[in-house]
DNA sequence: CCAAATAATCGTTAATCTACGATAAACGAT
DNA sequence: ATCGTTTATCGTAGATTAACGATTATTTGG
């Protein structure tokens, strides 16, 4: 989508901060992505073919998720010999956690 | 994706839950849709004409978004007369934001 | 050095998404 | 009853996504 002038101030993010959300909400919009984070959260730490173990898919495939998640800065990946360590980016997630309460909080339900 | 039984229990969430938490996440990965719901939440509702005014987009494309909101269910909609009136489905956003917090807290950063 | 293991990338196919204009449907006002 | 307004839907074109197998690159162990 491009913007033009005719949007001044869209919302409560700013431009940036709206693309920054909507890439990281776009990277958890599958359910394999999920579990992946998911299990990150739980184990903290693994290869990427212990996913590949997890989800009935294609090593390729996971490994094209795991691409998206990390272009979406949500996980990192670091090469350990013929391996690839991923982990949860704790940071980048905070700031998607913070991200959600001020889009969804001080409504009063 | 399709699961099989090799796949036990795929992290925190539920199987259930995890379908509704990508699909809640897939609704909000355009900016489009992120600016119609950071929209709603500033001015509690609104018609779809005042969101075709504020984005750089047809008639029929906000629709569609809008449609896609409504579906994951963060977003309702009712007819008034000849016009819809939209507004945020408050229950279900903070679903989603307990989701987004199972998923990310108690993460020692 | 060579073989095995691991993960990323390439190429491809099918499906889905995004965008638009055109049209249809619903309603209020004249 | 008809017209104008508003929104949803349809049809379509182009881009992107998701999935796979095959291939490549890298590294470790023998």
């Amino acid at each position: 989508m491009k913007y033009n002038s005719k949007m001044p101030s869209p919302g409560l993010f700013s431009k940036d901060d709206t693309e920054l959300f909507a890439a990281m909400c776009k990277a958890l919009g599958h359910p394999a992505r999920v579990m992946i984070i998911n299990y990150l959260k739980k184990i903290d730490r693994c290869f990427c073919g212990d996913i590949v173990e997890l989800l009935p898919l294609a090593q390729s495939t996971v490994s094209q998720h795991l691409k998206s998640l990390k272009q979406a800065g949500l996980i990192k990946g670091e090469v350990e010999g013929p391996k690839t360590c991923y982990c949860l980016d704790k940071p980048r997630l905070e700031k998607f956690i913070l991200m959600v309460e001020a889009l969804g909080r001080s409504i009063q339900p």
